[in-house]
DNA sequence: CGTCGGCTTGAGGGAAATCAAACGATGTGG
DNA sequence: CCACATCGTTTGATTTCCCTCAAGCCGACG
């Protein structure tokens, strides 16, 4: 549940700090709240006075426009921190929604603020959940503006596989994906329509298939080709690594 | 120079030690630096122990992808700190480039780290950045995701009005906008030719013209009505104002 | 004066959206 | 237990927004 060798981060030497940070973190977080799919665990525009770790679980951060168009601005996964940023801006436009029955850990703002203070790997974990969520949020920018369907939808599954991978969440070839067609769709800025037409040329060309929620990856070299324009480094290195050991 | 009244923040009792963050953190960052446009403070995967507050002038965080598509992720204005995320990530996969001629002083991550962890102010400050930071990729994420060219321009050019003018940069119908239309491109995930097209209808239908670099908004409320669906909370209640004054 | 970067416009094409409808699984209440 | 509603998936037909390709224009600059 805490970030492990292979994460993105260039200093080898502060993983175990990282650790370390974490286990504190989640020893300090003794209440826990469970949710249901579909439920806010933070509504749009509603304020809140906590940080949470996900401990069980998929969220999202979602916006819906006035117009009823919706967007999801980023998936969380098991041992993320949701609502660092809330300590200052507060409340935020966006919401936080459960993709899946979830389970959290709780702690006051004030509470984390005083630990990052005191603690320096508290301080550490802390930066790099936002040093990665900014990671991510460039990569969706640069899917979102540069990508086309297909580049979309293959980084999703490299980048998914990769980090469920690190929970051990994901087999060698695939993986759980508890997303419907519609929230793919609202998270690649694109129409179901349009997303389930792509998977179903994915499928036929034997690349991947999408059995309900089951992901199953046929061919990692192809998928690979197919996103690697928009991949980033490091989810570049973690695709090239599957594809040798396939 | 500094944030100012008005900016996104929820607790205004916070604004005066932001301020005095800033202020310190300027103090201690006597080196400064210059470019020319289109140089890189930082190019594409190289290292950086520094983090960079820019003085004046625009630079961006930019990635190329390996045809060469481009996507220009975020743009920095002066007073914005860069490269805060590099002290884990690092070398990261994007640049950061000069838009127009800029000088920035330098700090370097460990000595900024020292800082943050023996001044509140300063953490304050740099928290504030990543803060910022996010809720600007945020907003580009719902712009590129579900905004029509229409939106993403007028969103835009909203935005940048409002933090233009927080720096005392922009007058009440207009502000200098040094970026080519191809950049405005790179940013909004769009083609030059369809920049431009969007560009003459807005003309022609006297919402905003841009003659060279000069943006002049001719209709506050047109504008805030195109873009209104892609815009947060705190760029939808600058838009309110400018509107209610005009 | 020629060239180069940026702006502008036209014609045509294509990727994805929209509109519409059917299908299968799941659930549920009479 | 079956009729019926609901939710997600799937497919077809049509439209539209934006891209691609192409070329002309203008101002700056050597």
């Amino acid at each position: 549940m805490t970030p492990s060798p292979g994460y993105p981060l260039h200093r080898p030497e502060l993983l175990d700090r990282l650790r370390e940070g974490d286990a504190l973190l989640v020893r300090t977080m003794p209440e826990t709240k469970a949710f249901g799919a579909g439920e806010h665990v933070i509504a749009a525009e509603e304020r809140s006075e906590t940080v949470y770790r996900l401990q069980t679980g998929w969220l999202c951060r979602t916006r819906t426009l006035p117009d009823g168009r919706r967007q999801i601005i980023a998936i969380f996964l098991p041992g993320d921190l949701c609502g660092v940023r809330s300590m200052l801006l507060n409340p935020q436009p966006e919401g936080l929604q459960c993709l899946t029955p979830a389970t959290v850990s709780l702690i006051e703002q004030s509470r984390l603020a005083e630990l990052v203070r005191m603690n320096g790997s508290v301080a550490l974990r802390v930066m790099w959940q936002l040093s990665e969520d900014e990671r991510r949020l460039h990569n969706s920018v640069i899917g979102l503006g540069r990508g086309n369907a297909d580049e979309r939808i293959a980084s999703m599954l490299v980048d998914l596989r990769e980090r469920l991978g690190q929970l051990g969440l994901a087999t060698d070839d695939g993986f759980r994906l508890p997303l419907t067609q519609q929230q793919i769709g609202d998270y690649l800025g694109l129409t179901v329509v349009h997303v389930n037409r792509v998977l179903r040329r994915l499928r036929e060309s034997g690349v991947v298939s999408l059995a309900g929620k089951a992901v199953t990856i046929h061919d990692w070299a192809a998928l690979e080709s197919i996103a690697n324009p928009v991949l980033d480094v490091f989810e570049r290195r973690a695709a090239r690594r599957r594809t040798a050991r396939a």
